[in-house]
DNA sequence: TTCAGTAACTTGCAAAATGCAAGTTATATT
DNA sequence: AATATAACTTGCATTTTGCAAGTTACTGAA
């Protein structure tokens, strides 16, 4: 028996808006910070709560901590403990969530392009 | 003399949150209606505001004024009028919203994978 | 010639989301 | 004992969203 890729609708999420991929997609995504928190973590090796907080766009924390709750529950990310005593997080991306990078590539692809005064997105980011 | 691609900044977005390419992005299309604009115009044909009006989702009316008028300041649309009395108006993409099609198309391969219940884009959709 | 119909919006208002600063809890270090 | 760090939470004002209804300018039918 071959392994398939898990479909699943997301918790909080199951009113979706259509059956149109574009448009479910944007039930989990489509805001303004969600997509940098995935930034962080898939391009910028970042995995604590304190390293997400300092982010270039300086998000604010109940906004970052309420979109890493999103994220967990959509299964984009996933929260463990890597220490007692204090107990600490790392956030570390699904399968699911890393699969995001050819949109977030699109996107920085897009962004060069287009948008005067971006800087340009590394190559090493920009392949595969 | 080659032409190259126009870079601009996008009127009331000159206020970027950062110079990443995504957050840029986002910073225009950083929504869950914005990209539905955009997609009904470049895969479903449409081009007058009561065809955009009546789309799947069912975007509000005053959403969709104000999203139309972003796009427009943000010159991913022009608008044109297409006949005289009365007046009426054709929304088109410019080539700088045209180029968001590998995004919507990323996007919407990500969500024919990882999202259950959604339909299958065409494949004709979804080519170059 | 009045009347329903269509296109393209605008307005009002309640509800939800966002943004900022400050507070909290549990430990570790000095 | 005092300060620091990680990971949040809370309060509150402002902004954005969503829904319904209203508006303007015509067109075509009765």
């Amino acid at each position: 028996m071959t392994m398939k890729t898990m479909k699943q609708r997301v918790p909080g999420h199951d009113c979706m808006r259509s059956a149109c991929p574009v448009s479910s997609v944007l039930d989990i995504i489509g805001d303004k910070w969600t997509l940098l928190v995935v930034r962080d973590l898939l391009f910028l090796g970042k995995r604590m709560y304190s390293e997400l907080a300092d982010s270039m766009e300086k998000i604010p924390t109940n906004i970052l901590a309420d979109r890493l709750k999103k994220l967990e529950a959509a299964n984009l990310i996933e929260k463990k403990p890597y220490q007692d005593k204090p107990v600490r997080y790392a956030y570390t991306l699904t399968a699911r969530g890393e699969a995001l990078r050819p949109v977030l590539i699109e996107m920085a692809t897009w962004g060069n392009e287009y948008i005067a005064g971006t800087v340009k997105a590394p190559k090493e980011f920009m392949e595969r």
